[in-house]
DNA sequence: TCCGCGACCGATACTGTATAACATATCGTC
DNA sequence: GACGATATGTTATACAGTATCGGTCGCGGA
């Protein structure tokens, strides 16, 4: 068990530290969103993220959220989900300069990820691309299936 | 240099084999979408297919190419490529009864896809599937960058 | 002081992706 | 012919993402 309100709170201060440090504006928008993130600890769709902020009058329109998460995924705080069209905040290295490689495990049921940091380089399909002189940019792995709860309360 | 021509009638043929084989109906909307995609050789986004489709006069309304590329998915004679929200035909296994763990490789200028199979297990993902009590039911691996050909021609 | 500039936000409108729901057609079986 | 299973036609709508314009605010320089 965890509590949530500890967890919620220091990754925000961590991301407040690392904006001051960088010079970067954790904006009212950018800074709720990140929280809604960390708040459901799950992956949320633009629209359903930008419910929230209409409910609290911080925006209404699409472009709102997705400009607030584009800043968010480009800092590393945010990741995007690519099977699930989906965000979700960044539990493993969140904010890390390097962009970590992460690895998803998303259940299918609850839609909660859980994110490992994963290796790059020595895979099949890094052995494929320089076989065939295709320079890889970004690579993703995600995972579909069920998490433990579920599991267990089926 | 490869006999496109000679590719893609092979690659029908081993489609309708299989088909008759397991009792499927490969029917003239399913056939064509199938060979489309083995025509152009690259991720098409399903939009672009249903325009192929009206103008053969197959089909006009989204379900139609859709629910086309649902049976086509299902057993294994094309790909869905997530990063793109497009649909590529498979060019490893075809068809296979056991749906193998495709790897992508895609380039961002062409939409050309190199497909390989990649292992499943003894990865960080699966280790840590195993750790957390997670049951990985569909994995997915997808690199984006640019292929041999896009980038000598830059 | 005033101006320009950049970063952010608000809003409209549009494109693109995907599915729900219901009607129709077709075919093999009883 | 009636029936169930399968596939297709059609309408409407939900969900995802972008282009573009305009406004505001803070800040540095003429
Ligand atoms: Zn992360
Ligand atoms: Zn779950
Ligand atoms: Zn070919
Ligand atoms: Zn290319």
């Amino acid at each position: 068990m965890h509590d949530h309100d500890l967890c919620i709170a220091e990754a925000m201060a961590r991301a407040q530290r690392r904006c001051r440090a960088d010079g970067l504006h954790l904006t009212p928008v950018r800074r709720r969103v990140l929280e809604i993130l960390l708040e459901e600890h799950r992956a949320m769709g633009a629209y359903e993220i930008l419910d929230r902020l209409r409910a609290e009058g911080l925006g209404s329109q699409p472009p709102v959220a997705y400009r607030a998460l584009d800043f968010l995924m480009k800092h590393g705080f945010v990741h995007r989900i690519e099977t699930l069209n989906a965000f979700v905040a960044c539990t493993e290295r969140p904010g890390s300069a390097d962009s970590h490689v992460p690895g998803f495990l998303i259940c299918r049921t609850c839609r909660r990820v859980i994110e490992t940091c994963v290796d790059t380089g020595g895979g099949r399909l890094e052995t494929a691309a320089a076989g065939a002189g295709f320079a890889i940019e970004h690579a993703i792995r995600e995972a579909a299936g069920r998490c433990a709860d579920c599991r267990s309360a089926a």
